[in-house]
DNA sequence: TGTTCATATGAACATCTATTCATTTGTTTA
DNA sequence: TAAACAAATGAATAGATGTTCATATGAACA
């Protein structure tokens, strides 16, 4: 499957700077471009220490908003528009009790994905 | 493991606003600060198309940085950019050939971070 | 109904980030 | 050694993002 690439750059580069075949081929079997946004936003969302945090509290268990910033000794107001980017990816749900709203994790493998990150950081 | 958090509300919260115990009690649980902030950065590389671009080149083989550029038609510059960041986080590895340098990912399992990814787009 | 309380939201601001443009570095080869 | 070339870098700019502050919403209860 690998080929010389070596070789193929001594050829082709020298008179036009680059390697057209290479560069259709490997152009061609890209996915999507849709697709690459979307992987995108959805690293993005894990990208933020706040909203790391957040999905380490709600890992051990659902709570109210007003615990997550108390927790986390940040504002409401932060939190909440935190939490409206989580529920938007789909990475959070809530359910509303009297005055009080709880959030849980939507989804169980949230757990996988920070622990993956966090193997990866530790070598 | 998972408790009456309803009736932990209802106690607590009509007096004092939130759950002293409970606050601690997680707080006591999270990951430490710098961990945390390592863990937003690792995911911070994934969370832009461009870089994502360039994994997903470097999954199919090694390529010199004008190849990368012409593929995925942006310029020398900005792809050289953001390879010093791919770089910094141990993400791609490099090698010298002349004039020439190729890059490849530094790590067998950047393609199992991408694909979880996915896999979670994708319901 | 009016007040209280938990949460949500909008605007403003400061910070961060990605790209561009111009230039530099470092290697090859004429 | 000078010219050509691939890649790296720095400064500048435009756009995105997170927090704060003030305020709105919507449910409970007196």
């Amino acid at each position: 499957m690998k080929r010389n690439i070596e070789k193929e750059h001594a050829d082709v580069c020298e008179s036009v700077h680059h390697h057209d075949e290479l560069v259709e081929r490997i152009a061609g079997r890209m996915p999507p471009e849709e697709d690459l946004y979307d992987l995108a936003d959805f690293f993005k969302v894990f990208a933020d220490t706040t909203r790391i945090k957040i999905l380490y509290v709600l890992l051990c268990q659902e709570m109210c908003v007003c615990d997550i910033a108390d927790t986390l000794k940040m504002t409401q107001s932060a939190i909440s528009h935190q939490l409206r980017v989580l529920k938007q990816m789909d990475l959070v749900k809530f359910r509303r009790e009297g005055k009080t709203i709880f959030y849980s994790l939507a989804d169980d493998h949230i757990g996988s994905i920070l622990s993956q990150g966090l193997e990866h950081i530790n070598e």
